[in-house]
DNA sequence: TACGCGTGGCAGTATGGAGT
DNA sequence: ACTCCATACTGCCACGCGTA
């Protein structure tokens, strides 16, 4: 198992920590450590579980445990988000909830781009010119960079300069690229209750300046970044 | 047919002891 | 002090089986 998984807790020093290892008295324990010795609340006034040996259909039995019930908050969080009545699909399986909640999510960032495009349609102004700048940037580099094949460089260039071309010449939302394929032309999508834009293939967050909260990364602040954020330009190599 | 369960195997990590 | 190795523990996965 990679060390480096997120949400797994395998890494922790007190993964492989022998039974005898002593335990803080009031230290809060984490959720590894609960799973470890065996005590959620639920499980109060149970026999403590044996060794480690025979403990494992035990564990394996609590891993599945966890797992359903995740999948159960989140059938109740996806159909109360999609305001569906639960009792209609007590019968969906595990794959339609997760289904439904990748939808969803994808669904919820477009709504917000659509959100903060309609707040401040200069956001994608600042968005190009912000990606223009970085152009510049790769392409001062590249000039000064030896071992680089010509063609290379001028696909690299070409390629970004598509990109830029694509976000179009002006900043009203029409312009945008072709919508998502499962969008029926001529016929702007509709989510709980708002038009969306078309979706943008971007590998990065479009609308970084006014974006909610907890939909992009957290980003710490950067005393290089100047007006980062405040209305100039984006610049992402200033992160 | 989807799901739950028990089980074995595998891989990753932590720990302690022995050897240098 | 440092490295190496055996061991313990944990999480994930696949498989077979039974059930609703």
């Amino acid at each position: 198992m990679p060390a480096d998984t997120p949400g797994k807790s395998s890494a922790s020093p007190l993964a492989g920590a022998p039974a005898s290892t002593s335990q803080i008295p009031d230290k809060p324990r984490s959720a590894a450590e609960h799973r470890k010795v065996g005590s959620w609340p639920e499980e109060r006034g149970t026999q403590p579980l044996p060794g480690p040996q025979s403990s494992k259909p035990v564990m394996e039995k609590r891993r599945r445990a966890r797992i359903n019930e995740s999948l159960a908050q989140l059938k109740t969080l996806i159909l109360d988000a999609l305001r569906k009545e639960s009792s209609r699909h007590s019968k969906l399986e595990k794959a339609d909830i997760l289904e439904m909640t990748v939808r969803h999510l994808q669904n919820l960032r477009r709504v917000h781009v659509t959100a903060a495009l309609s707040a401040d349609p200069a956001v994608l102004g600042k968005y190009r010119a912000g990606f223009n700048e970085c152009l510049a940037e790769v392409s001062r580099f590249l000039a000064g960079c030896e071992g680089v094949p010509a063609d290379v460089r001028s696909r690299l260039l070409g390629h970004l300069a598509a990109c830029l071309r694509q976000l179009g010449p002006s900043r009203r939302p029409a312009s945008l690229p072709p919508a998502a394929p499962a969008v029926e032309a001529g016929a702007p999508e509709v989510y709980a209750g708002r038009a969306l834009l078309p979706a943008l293939d971007c590998p990065f967050p479009l609308l970084r300046p006014g974006l909610p909260p907890g939909l992009t990364r957290a980003l710490p602040a950067d005393p290089r970044a100047g007006p980062q954020g405040q209305g100039g330009p984006w610049r992402p190599w200033l992160r």
